[in-house]
DNA sequence: CTGTTAGCGCTTTCAT
DNA sequence: ATGAAAGCGCTAACAG
């Protein structure tokens, strides 16, 4: 392995200046300047950054650690994170949480092993969170707010746009609504589901308990939920899914069971699905800017490395309600309206 | 920051008994072991896996280099290194190259300045797998054969592959079957390619040269690639697209252009794509066996580390056509037989 | 079984 | 502007 001593010999100069060449830090002479990096280059030297971490006591790497590959939520999440880290000198790796505890710990051990430059973690809990601040690890939250601790934090409107999703159903003239939510313990579940009552309950409607169901954030919970919704005494005719698998799996169910959607049962869910424009009927989502909730964190990450002293705070964005075919009824169909005050046609006419 | 000498001072002994304690490659005294991790313990003690790697000369680190994270092709062939690389000691760090050949250069670029233990890559071309063999760090190719390099590579059938769904559309009675392929330059396009061509031959057609389309292997290309198919003197009554993001452009296309898909053009994809059964109609899709393809590739590399001198293999995996809707023509539909000798309805009328 | 010692490759004072 | 030298935290001979 070549190393900077043989390209001093080479360049006959010595290591500091080669270091120097390699940093651009402090100035040197052109001549010998030119003459290091055309030893670098006949030597095919390569850096080690290893060694280079070991001195510095700080590394240009970052983690990146997500619940969910699988989810395309964290794709251009991802690529928003990259662009902005590379601007800064960053590298990013991802790591695939996979919604599994002891997963996600190996990682976080791994990144404070590394003495990785900083971490990006969409938290299953505060636990983890503590264990990085604690080593003093730099840390953005992403997606979900871990309870009780104070770290920068990124995330989308929730109630907002939850909020906003209900009371499409209601203008839409749906009566019955339900709401399929994620596990208590993860904030987003529970910032959807308060949504969705306070959006029933500015329409003057009552929350109706018993359409609630609490599943994992998984495809195969949605279904599972949806099957029991529809097996209750007086079903649903619209159901608010709060995230999007699990509106994957309430749409099988509903095709499985031949409920035609929209006509008999409406949809929204939250976060958008690629081909959403694919599946019949397509599908209304509350869509969250994902590229720029990237940026965010890496933005908050790089001013928290630059100044780890700063008081942590939360970017909050906006999301967008993307109304497509499975939250409107088709003219002429039977619905009612969303409050009684008004009579005549159907909001939704057309 | 803690160290192994801090460790040692409290537990009264040195160096080298904390570190031998902490990789368990000799034996220490029991006792002294106990004091030991209790000192860590104390200490809130947390190895540094740099200078760790720095002596060894080597990390435990895997970089997975894949072209394209919202690929859903590569999700759970990321699991399946990911379940083997645990089992060997390893932990993966996932880099996204993006099909830009820059990403792809500053991640080979960092896994060799980083020292990283091996890389997996999906190789846009043979230069960077040059780049890494020629430094000496184990490599294994996913899913592309490089060109003229003696790597380890995993695949699978494409040709094959491509043979039965080109065939399955011939025996479903489709007469003009177009074939939208990817870039010349990466293999998997050129040989699913030849696959198309050969189920023609074999079947007694006449490879229908205006009814290739060279894409980009993405989404938007599919869909232009079928705009032009359709546009063509006399257009295609099925089509082989040979990637998944450039099978959902193409059914859109269909869709777009009020085509009935499978009555008036039947698809079938290479890749499945996940809620495959939720788009209408549901694809028929050469599937790959993407949890095996990293689990293949991650036990080459393993096997590579261990023996840097072996001879380089090429590891190849079936395929599965899954038939849904897409391709086959419901009963009652006109449509002609494989060969020839039926003359009567154009296969497309309706 | 345990301790002493010498680096891994690099950066960074500190002199010159 | 350049070089000499120290040391980041750890492991692996080697000696005892």
């Amino acid at each position: 392995m070549t190393t900077i001593y043989d390209v001093a010999r080479v360049a006959e100069v010595s290591a500091s200046t080669v270091s120097r060449v390699l940093n651009g830090h402090s100035s040197v002479d052109p001549d010998l300047a030119a003459r290091v990096r055309q030893a670098m280059l006949d030597l095919d030297y390569r850096p080690n950054a290893v060694a280079r971490s070991l001195r510095r006591q700080r590394t240009s790497l970052w983690a990146v650690i997500i619940s969910d590959i699988g989810n395309p939520f964290f794709t251009s999440l991802v690529r928003g994170i990259e662009d902005v880290a590379q601007e800064a000198g960053f590298s990013v790796v991802l790591c695939n949480g996979d919604e599994d505890p002891d997963k996600e710990t190996r990682y976080v051990t791994a990144a404070l092993a590394e003495r990785m430059a900083g971490v990006i973690i969409s938290p299953s809990g505060p636990a983890l969170i503590n264990r990085l601040t604690e080593a003093g690890m730099p840390v953005v939250a992403i997606d979900r707010q871990p309870h009780g601790v104070a770290v920068d934090t990124v995330l989308v409107d929730n109630v907002h746009g939850a909020e906003t999703a209900t009371a499409h159903l209601v203008d839409g003239g749906y009566r019955r609504i339900a709401c399929i939510t994620g596990p208590r313990r993860i904030s987003t579940a529970v910032q959807r589901l308060r949504g969705y009552q306070q959006a029933l309950r500015a329409a003057g409607r009552s929350v109706p308990e018993d359409m609630v169901r609490y599943a994992d954030f998984r495809e195969d919970g949605g279904y599972r939920a949806m099957a029991s919704l529809l097996g209750a005494a007086e079903p649903p005719d619209a159901v608010f899914v709060t995230n999007n698998l699990m509106t994957v799996g309430a749409i099988k169910c509903l095709v499985d069971r031949g409920v035609a959607v929209p006509a008999r049962c409406g949809v929204v869910g939250f976060d958008d699905i690629p081909w959403a424009h694919l599946v019949r009927p397509s599908l209304s989502t509350v869509a969250q800017p994902t590229y720029d909730l990237g940026r965010a964190a890496a933005s908050l990450l790089t001013e928290r490395i630059a100044n780890p002293a700063k008081a942590a705070s939360t970017v909050t964005l906006r999301t967008t309600l993307r109304v497509r075919e499975s939250s409107v009824r088709p003219p002429g169909e039977p619905g009612g309206q969303p409050t009684a005050e008004r009579g005549g046609l159907p909001a939704r006419a057309r």
